[in-house]
DNA sequence: ATCTAGACATTGGACGTCCCATCTCCTGTA
DNA sequence: TACAGGAGATGGGACGTCCAATGTCTAGAT
């Protein structure tokens, strides 16, 4: 399985085009050779050999799909075909709303849009999907985050355990991934633009508010209290853009 | 949750860590120079001086962030930052759905049903923000399908448009970005478990039913509809998945 | 017999150098 | 004025060399 397209006449292709052709090439050769989550790819000169590139040329198709979460690189060791992850994602995507706080912030508004509209669009399925168990799995979450408040600690891991069950009844971890992803960098938004003094209790009521229109199958509610979660941060971008 | 904390060897994680600080490095310095979307970066020699790091090593960072959609690399004339684009994303994704249907196809399923998550939860979100002026693209777009598929004419170009134009009272190009995603590695996953003969005209017809309700902004309706938008692969899915 | 420390092979990480491919821009000619 | 072609700059790629991290295996001590 080589890139055929290299015997015959490779400056027609664009360069772009062949990077790309390798990435997919590794990929398919991972799909043709069976391998599953776990297993470990060929070494990088073996790689290289059977491609017919350089070590270097793959490598660097290497680091993207480990870039994409497609692999798992493990210095000494070996690769290995990854689990999947977006945490590649974050990056890029914090990149684009400091970049955009420059000017206007749009994109940094897009970026917690994105977030509103994905969990005040999705509180509705979950919700038609919510069993008990996933309610008392809620409760002990916030229980968890109110232990936290009144202690002074930090509320992050909480919250983001929190909006993570919230959507678990959908049973898709590909779709908590996703909306990680974006609870992840409406946090790094909060911080580059500089929160003021946290209200924890104030924090914690908002969650046991969103918590109680779930619990209760409201779904317009439930959708209403979440984009309320968000008015505070539009405030804040707003003013940092007009600034 | 598969993002955040995975259980990591602390020798690892150093060598991911400088791997990952020089690709940092490389936004920062964009963001510390007051680069915009479209100047130029400094040559890969350069980068390579300022960051005391080898050529070949920056060149790795940079492949990484040309795929995350943060640069892009114009040979023989110089890299730029890039306007976002999740162009990337669909390789990844669609190696995911590939990988999967080797074994139950689970991930592939979850592809769908993120898409089908998104389109139908937030159809009502849009709904609330339709103008006569969408109403009218939407029905251009369906009337160019509909010719498209009187005159055997593959659809998906005009698929495509009608799913990005359904969405585009949202306002949000970041979304219609996200979601464009999906929609390609729906395409690619139908693709590649293959499709019997396909039904222009039901396919064309099941689009102005979409249509219809949208227009008549009955959310429910639209909903609903949206969500049998996706029947059918799903049923192929789980034969191929049983095959 | 068991445990541990250290040697060892394997593998990825980083770098330098050389040459090729491609682009833009400028110059010269018709 | 317009077009063709060259010059220079920049990214693309290939080796070769050495470094660093990791897991394994063995020798020695207990």
């Amino acid at each position: 399985m080589a890139i055929a397209s290299q015997e015959v006449s490779p400056a027609r292709f664009s360069a772009q085009l062949r990077s790309h052709a390798l990435q997919t090439g590794i990929m398919d050769l991972i799909l043709d050779r069976g391998l599953d989550v776990g297993d470990a790819l060929p070494t990088e000169s073996e790689l290289s050999a059977e491609l017919g590139v350089g070590r270097n040329t793959v490598r660097e198709s290497l680091k993207v799909l480990q870039a994409l979460g497609v692999i798992e690189i493990r210095h000494g060791f070996g690769m290995f075909v990854a689990p999947n992850n977006f945490s590649a994602l974050v990056s890029g995507l914090t990149f684009r709303g400091r970049l955009s706080l420059r000017h206007k912030g749009e994109e940094a508004m897009e970026l917690i849009d994105v977030r509103q509209a994905l969990e005040s669009g999705l509180i509705g399925l979950a919700i038609d999907l919510l069993t008990d168990e996933h309610v008392a799995d809620l409760r002990a979450t916030m229980e968890a985050m109110e232990d936290a408040a009144k202690k002074g600690e930090p509320l992050h891991e909480h919250d983001a355990e929190f909006h993570r069950r919230l959507y678990a009844p959908l049973n898709n971890e590909l779709l908590i991934n996703l909306m990680d992803v974006f609870w992840q960098v409406y946090r790094k938004i909060h911080l580059a633009i500089g929160t003021g003094p946290v209200n924890l209790e104030q924090q914690t009521q908002d969650h046991w508010d969103i918590f109680e229109a779930v619990a209760n199958k409201d779904k317009a509610l439930a959708s209403e209290r979440l984009q309320r979660h968000f008015d505070g941060i539009r405030l804040k971008l707003k003013e940092v853009a007009a600034a």
